[in-house]
DNA sequence: CCTCCACAGGAAGCGCAGGAGT
DNA sequence: ACTCCTGCGCTTCCTGTGGAGG
């Protein structure tokens, strides 16, 4: 019992954090640092609608973690402040479509925003559509739309709905659209079709990257809000800002190592949080994310991925298609369930590949034909803690345990 | 220079579950 | 009760392809 109140105890009373939330991805913060030029053309472009005009659509590009979002969030927060104030009529929609990702979602989070109630599923896409366009009519003002991470709407599902949005404002009079795309794809502006490219592109808006020193600027500002005074080392910032200065500059990523060092330092006991606290924190984050994607996978998608741990021995040396599909073949017949394709075989390794938990390239072996290099890109022990939670994969889960971390006289936990 | 391997990956469509409308 | 719609995981059938070996 004692146990648990203290952990109860530093919960309340952290010798750590003195506001943890500053650190956490969603928090958006008053003011961003190194974003002044984004955030002043995203004000100007905008401003418009204050007037009851259509502000352009604008189209935003940039790596993760470049602020596209935080900095489009914080100035869509201040217009709408400011529309109440003047008492103009404006409605702001955000979607995240990595996360809201058909376009009957879509149209449904927009719908719903002026009050169209909608179930989740049942009508087409269309219906949904003429029902907002009938509800907008009637109503007077602007509408900012946000579609956050909008290259995968349209790797998924093509540029329909996108060309429907941007027509949209014609049939809604004098109720006014304006459409705002971010993407971190540059090369996916190509793909779309010329007419909504055109429309959707009336202005455009890049981030760059952050530097390791506007990295340690952000990061301080952040730390001085969110940590207690002198409990970080003096390294700590630093080496936070290098490790996600060497990914592209992510600032998400920078804050999340912050954090969570400061997780396990709190957990540890530690009074001040240190290099080591980095690293654990590097190696923690890794290895949530896999877990949290291996557990989400379909019951195939499983399989496969532990036919690649397999035939890759567990991330020493890589394999092809081909040679995973036969382990996978030879896994499937020991617990009884229906095997899938090659075809689709090949189709959830290219999955895995976009989700980040593997690593394939096409290569040519000549003769020897066309094929992808499969890699397993994170550790194996996550895939197999996971198996390890379905009852009916255990087996698998025990023939991965003793293939993989058995030969690398690991012991299993 | 051409062949031909071992796949890549597009296209179409199927069966199912969940739900709307009539 | 019936029809129609969607997303999802999947199959079937298909055309395309880089380059080692002949």
């Amino acid at each position: 019992m004692a146990l648990i109140d203290d952990i109860f105890e530093t919960a309340v009373n952290s010798q750590i954090f003195k506001d943890r939330e500053k650190l956490l991805p969603d928090y958006i913060p008053e003011r961003l640092l190194h974003r002044d030029e984004e955030i002043k053309r995203l004000a100007q472009t905008l401003a418009v609608a204050l007037r009851g005009e259509r502000p352009n659509n604008l189209f935003i590009y940039g790596l993760t973690g470049t602020g596209k979002t935080a900095a489009t969030k914080l100035v869509l927060k201040k217009l709408e402040g400011k529309a109440r104030t003047l008492g103009v009529n404006l409605w702001v929609v955000y979607v995240n479509v990595r996360h809201r990702d058909t376009p009957y979602r879509v149209m449904a989070d927009i719908a719903e925003s002026v009050g169209v109630r909608v179930p989740f599923t049942g009508l087409s896409t269309g219906e949904v559509f003429r029902r907002f366009v009938y509800r907008a009519k009637r109503l007077e003002g602007v509408m900012i739309i946000v579609l956050d991470e909008i290259d995968f709407l349209v790797k998924k599902h093509g540029d329909d709905l996108l060309y429907k949005l941007v027509r949209a404002n014609e049939e809604t009079r004098p109720f006014k659209i304006s459409l705002i795309g971010i993407t971190n794809s540059v090369s996916f502006v190509e793909t779309l079709d010329p007419r909504v490219k055109s429309s959707l592109g009336e202005e455009e808006l890049v981030f760059s990257p952050y530097n390791a020193g506007q990295l340690q600027d952000i990061l301080s500002d952040r730390a001085s809000q969110a940590f207690k005074p002198g409990v970080l080392s003096e390294e700590v910032i630093p080496l936070c800002s290098a490790l996600a200065a060497r990914e592209h500059g992510d600032a998400r990523r920078a804050l999340d190592l912050l954090r969570v060092a400061g997780e396990i330092a709190e957990r540890r006991g530690d009074r001040i949080v240190t290099r080591d606290h980095v690293m654990a924190a590097r190696i923690e984050i890794e290895r949530d994310r896999v877990l949290e994607v291996v557990r989400t996978l379909p019951l195939h998608s499983k399989l496969i991925l532990a036919a690649v741990a397999v035939s890759t021995g567990g991330g020493r040396f890589h394999a092809t298609t081909g040679e995973v599909y036969d382990v996978y073949r030879d896994l499937i017949s020991r617990v009884g369930i229906e095997e899938v394709t090659f075809r689709r075989v090949s189709g959830i390794l290219g999955e895995l590949d976009m989700l980040g938990i593997i690593r394939a390239r096409t290569i040519s072996r000549g003769r020897y034909g066309k094929t992808r290099v499969i890699d397993l890109a994170t550790s194996p022990e996550p895939i197999v803690e996971v198996l390890r939670e379905e009852p009916s994969l255990q087996p698998i889960a025990r023939i991965l345990g003793e293939k993989i971390l058995g030969k690398r006289g690991g012991n299993s936990v």
